[in-house]
DNA sequence: ACGAATTACTATAACGTTTTACTAATCATT
DNA sequence: AATGATTAGTAAAACGTTATAGTAATTCGT
């Protein structure tokens, strides 16, 4: 029960070594005898002995802890990842660290130093969007510089010599369109996420793409640059509205209801002035009024293939393993936020 | 750069005793020339040294890590607690292991336990729902037994001596049956969380004294048990209609917008049909059609509360700070899931 | 000019484990 | 009866820091 009860003390009371101790506690008893066993069980028993983790791991050079970093825990598709990696993580006998990037590069190369720093086994990194230029580049050099794992989760780190685990974005943003195309629109607005952040960027690349599918000409002014959250919604219906689009591919659900929300006070009505497709497949859109089209990634396994993956990587850090891009696919999720347009505009 | 950098490689390299390099760096340097300090620091850039925390923690005993847990972290209210609390543990030099107990209280121990081996220097705990009776008692003698400080956030622990922070939930439950009844509604239905967690039961107690104030007859039958998440919804929306309510008081908003959810499928309009009060105001309340009139927590001003309070009792151990229960006031947002009764039921 | 105080350091014990290399006793083999 | 193998342990070094108690040289007060 008391708090400094140590290995010292067991194995006072049980009368032998430290070293036997340890080596009954690690389970390295082939040469102890079954008496002394007993003794030494009956002694942790008694004093409530539980080993201390840091001396353990200051010696074994092993934390059992990842590093996570995300940027921002309020966001659901975050709050999901970040779930997903710690129940696999806990089951593997991981704790998780994490930290929230509030989407500022240089807060990820703080918590990257502070992992190397308290020797994670592995880091597991949701990069931050807004990178600048310069920030990317650190964050690339830091990252081959040190020997721990690290695998990107969502996006990607350019020029970096990394795994990472990534929905088909480009496919994604192209099912999108190309549903809208399908439905007759060819005003197409497209509410992007960050520039310069590797899921937005390929997302817009496939809108694009079903475009010229359909013989549409890209027209830039149509899209809207957004962060992934909320905020700027005002603004991108604003422009939106000005622009006379038809439809909208937001690409994220979020950004998708903040839409919703700027329909509904301006009394404008989903599907009927705007079809609308967002990208997530958030849990809420299946409750939003109308329910949302989305594209679904598939959250659950990519975070789950990554944290395997992590956990692999740390477990058989001899063999090396070449870095790989591993991609999941989207999938539609037609429900009632798009229609097809109508000849006359309302 | 290279890993395996330690004090002694500085101390070789700059030439003095790990004893100096260790002063300088942490800042005794009184009595330290400037030469000496100009030495060390150079050798630290070039070697690119960074203490080990591991070895840091083992001898000074404090880690700097806070233990966190909550139920679910895709639950946004807990997504929501658990970014705050990151943050400003962040902002304060500490950094949060986490873990999800998704709602098992041997998890709850579980973690603990883990904390303890690691030596985390607090802990924050959102506990786990459905508790067993015997659990629950081993939870408090688990924390009577340690002397890490932790507190407790949004629920508290029967028969536990520490602090804890949470919303008034009693009051909560009482203005959100009391705006239903000033709009005339009496049979009015309470979707609860889970019996046995205390800001389920102090919903319902407030839910009581409101129906007293106003001289409704309470009606037990009139209660329905979910689980704080959208799973039962389907269910409780059964059991409402069965019973002819013309409101309900849903204990989370997740469970609203699962009454949202069935009440669409089955074509009935919210207030129309019924009106709906929610709690938390969780960010989707107010985009949601129609927008959910709810009970607002200060999720952010009582998640920093409590984070600080921890940080406190950390850093001033000497100094002994009785148990306190800090409550937090909640506040009826109204919006556009409630009207008043109409004499004909609908 | 002498002891006391100050300055600029350092050797070493601790923190709580694991692990390597060793010992001493018993057992089996020829 | 001597040799080798097995059994049942232990002493001590190592992990990478901090912190205590010290030393030797200089400065100061009177």
């Amino acid at each position: 029960m008391h708090m400094g009860v140590t290995i010292k003390d067991v194995a006072r009371e049980s009368g032998c070594s430290v070293t036997t101790v340890s080596f009954v506690l690690n389970g390295k008893d082939k040469n102890i005898s079954n008496e002394t066993i007993r003794r030494i069980r009956q002694a942790v028993d008694k004093l409530g002995y539980r080993p201390n983790r840091l001396a353990v791991s200051l010696v074994t050079k092993k934390t059992r802890i990842i590093g996570l970093i995300i940027p921002d825990n309020c966001n659901q598709f975050f709050g999901n990842v970040s779930k997903v990696i710690e129940t696999y993580a806990w089951a593997n006998n991981y704790n998780i660290i994490y930290g929230n990037s509030g989407n500022d590069g240089l807060r990820d190369i703080e918590y990257i130093n502070m992992f190397i720093d308290r020797r994670t086994d592995g880091i597991m990194l949701v990069k931050s969007s807004a990178p600048q230029q310069e920030t990317e580049e650190k964050l690339a050099q830091l990252i081959a510089g040190t020997e721990i794992p690290l695998v990107t989760l969502d996006r990607t780190i350019a020029g970096a010599n990394v795994s990472s685990f990534s929905v088909d974005n480009r496919k994604g943003g192209y099912i999108a369109a190309r549903h809208l195309l399908e439905l007759g629109h060819r005003k197409i607005g497209c509410y992007t996420g960050p520039r310069n952040v590797s899921s937005a960027d390929e997302r817009t690349e496939g809108y694009k793409a079903a475009l010229a599918e359909y013989r549409v000409a890209f027209d830039p002014s149509l899209l809207f640059e957004g962060d992934y959250q909320m905020g700027r919604a005002h603004e991108a219906f604003l422009h939106f509205r000005a622009k006379g689009v038809t439809a909208v591919f937001a690409q994220n659900d979020v950004m998708a209801f903040g839409l919703y929300r700027e329909m509904q006070k301006a009394g404008l009505s989903i599907p009927g002035h705007l079809s609308i497709v967002g990208f997530d497949d958030n849990v809420m859109s299946d409750i939003m009024q109308p329910p949302l089209t989305t594209v679904r990634q598939p959250i659950e396994s990519m975070s789950v293939s990554a944290i395997r993956h992590l956990i692999l990587r740390i477990e058989n850090a001899d063999e090396p393993m070449p870095a790989q891009a591993f991609c999941f696919e989207p999938e539609l999720i037609e429900r009632k936020s798009t229609t097809v347009l109508k000849s006359e505009r309302a």
